[in-house]
RNA sequence: GCCGCGUUCGUCUAGGGGUCCAGGACGCCGCCCUUUCACGGCGGUAGCACGGGUUCAAAUCCCGUACGCGGUACCA
């Protein structure tokens, strides 16, 4: 039987970097089986349903290199994709299950829940649930006549279907990454399977798709191993041979806990896809460092591609503990990938950057140098502008602390050696040339090298780092470099 | 509170009874290269949560404690 995997977000907002992974996880399982990657769309919840939000989850992984096989829009021959579209499905299958006596109708009002969960707070109950006592005391076709339960559904009364769980067993399954877990059907309770709006709950949605969609592996996040009993309760109630399960260990804050929007933002760390598109981080790079957050290969790499990935990944490799983000690593694998990058790779991008913030580009030429001489020290595509502006323009200010390093003899070394370069012929205004006549004039002086290189950087460039700075010259031209200077003196 | 899952350098991890006085990567520090900024190269810093077992031998197996995280909805 093939493999297939199915990325299960619900579109309440945003793709979270940690549902990305997940994602991830799935696509690197399903490429090295040579199975299926499934994209359904879980949205049950009405009522925090977002409008772009699915098209924002397509665009999220497409640009991270994950190929959708089945999905909504894609078509598949296990469609619909939308659980929204699939209600007379699960509607089928909750009926199944109120007349084989695993689940039963309930029309108990949120407020006599509320009630219900208060009166047993108060007799010391710390976490009261619709179970298999508390049930005996509700509204529902459990307690009701045969004749009242008719009535009700007659008069359209609303109702919901409740799981029937049974009171004292224990739930064991095997789990890819942990091994053995069981919980006691004690502590759970008779989960709503049917909302009243007539959506069905995730743990019924999900567990009716998987099967259906014949989803082999179920690989989602820890948050969801709670549940997975009442995942399997069903599978049982419907005499279904279960998928296998695989928790993926959490992504978490640098300051503890799950990488929630709040925290991470107040850290630094982008927490949406989108984010890191608009902030022009390499995908490569992220999926690079995403893949090994909570995963390696066993050996001692560190840069893998996704069809390598895709290669390694295996699960028993899946590591258990929850995983913090570091932000430091993700740019490490960032610079990284920039530097692998071709030229031409990074050309049509850093183009159509300096575009967008109005710059003109002189040929291609020009450009191609520009990305030459900036390409070892950008950590992210957008420093080609920040860091490479001034080979366009002008420096309109100059960079404080990059002015601490302008002395009280600059402008005289500066000086001198403009007027050695002043008298250099365009064809002579070269790189190699430019170099000589800066070792003369400290030579001259005698003073370092950095004496008048600071001074000289900070003119062209107002800031006190950046390319190798002759060739910088050679291409920014005589006249313009004549120009800077002039400026520099005047100004500082 | 209860239930569950977890715990190796600051962080991500390798390790699945002896070959580990624990290896790699990021970060940090130092040196080299560069008479500039970086890249790069080399080296250093730092860890098996704690306590009991089992065993000739435990980071590795078992139990307990602590701590962390997750769950405890007609949300996913």
């Amino acid at each position: 039987m093939s493999v297939r995997v199915r990325f299960a977000p619900s579109p309440t907002g945003f793709l979270h970097i940690g549902g990305l992974r997940t994602a991830l996880y799935n696509y690197l399982f399903a490429r090295h089986n040579e199975g299926t990657f499934v994209l359904r769309i879980e949205d049950t919840d009405q009522s925090r349903y977002v409008e772009d939000a699915e098209q924002d989850i397509i665009d999220s992984l497409e640009w991270a290199g994950i190929e959708i096989d089945e999905g909504p829009g894609k078509g598949g021959d296990f469609g619909p994709y939308r659980q929204s579209e699939r209600k007379d499905i699960y509607h089928k299958y909750a009926e199944q299950l109120v007349e084989s006596g695993h689940a039963y109708y309930a029309f108990d009002t949120v407020e006599e829940i509320d009630e219900m969960r208060e009166r047993l707070m108060k007799s010391g109950n710390p976490s009261p649930k619709y179970d298999s006592i508390t049930r005996q005391s509700m509204k529902n076709s459990l307690t009701l006549s045969q004749d009242e339960v008719k009535k009700r559904m007659d008069n359209g009364d609303e109702y919901v279907v409740r799981l029937k769980v049974p009171r004292k067993e224990t739930i064991r399954f095997e789990d890819e990454i942990r091994g053995n877990v069981s919980f006691d059907t004690e502590g759970l309770d008779d989960q709503v399977l049917l909302k009243s709006d007539g959506m069905p709950t995730y743990h019924l949605a999900n567990v009716v798709d998987d099967h259906t969609m014949e989803i082999t592996h179920v690989i989602r996040g820890e948050e969801w191993l709670p549940s997975t009993p009442k995942h399997m309760l069903l599978y049982n109630s419907f005499g279904w041979e279960p998928p296998k399960m695989a928790h993926l260990p959490l992504i978490m804050s640098p300051s503890g806990g799950k990488l929630s929007k709040r925290k991470a933002e107040s850290e630094g760390i982008p927490v949406n896809t989108k984010d890191y598109m608009a902030g022009n981080y390499e995908p490569d790079a992220l999926v690079n460092f995403l893949a090994y957050l909570g995963w390696s290969p066993g050996d001692d790499s560190e840069i893998h591609d996704m069809k390598e990935l895709c290669e390694l990944f295996t699960l028993d490799r899946v590591s258990k503990g929850g995983a913090v983000f570091n932000y430091k690593k993700l740019m490490w694998y960032n610079e990284n990938y920039i530097r692998q990058h071709s030229i031409d790779e990074l050309k049509p991008r850093v183009e159509a950057l300096f575009l967008g913030k109005g710059y003109e580009i002189p040929s291609d030429d020009f450009l191609t140098t520009v990305i030459e001489l900036l390409q070892e020290r950008v950590s992210k595509i957008d420093e080609f502008v920040s860091m490479g502006a001034f080979f366009f323009e002008a420096p309109k200010a100059y960079d404080e602390n990059a002015l601490k390093k302008w002395k009280d003899d600059s402008s005289r070394l500066i000086l001198s050696y403009k007027t050695r370069i002043e008298a250099l012929s365009e064809d002579d205004f070269k790189a190699a040339t430019l170099k000589k006549k800066l070792e003369e004039t400290i030579e001259e002086h005698g003073v370092g090298f950095g004496k008048l290189m600071m001074p000289l950087r900070i003119a062209i460039s107002g800031q006190g780092f950046g390319p190798d700075l002759f060739p910088a010259l050679e291409l920014i031209g005589k006249e313009e470099v004549l120009g800077r200077i002039d400026s520099a003196l005047e100004r500082l």
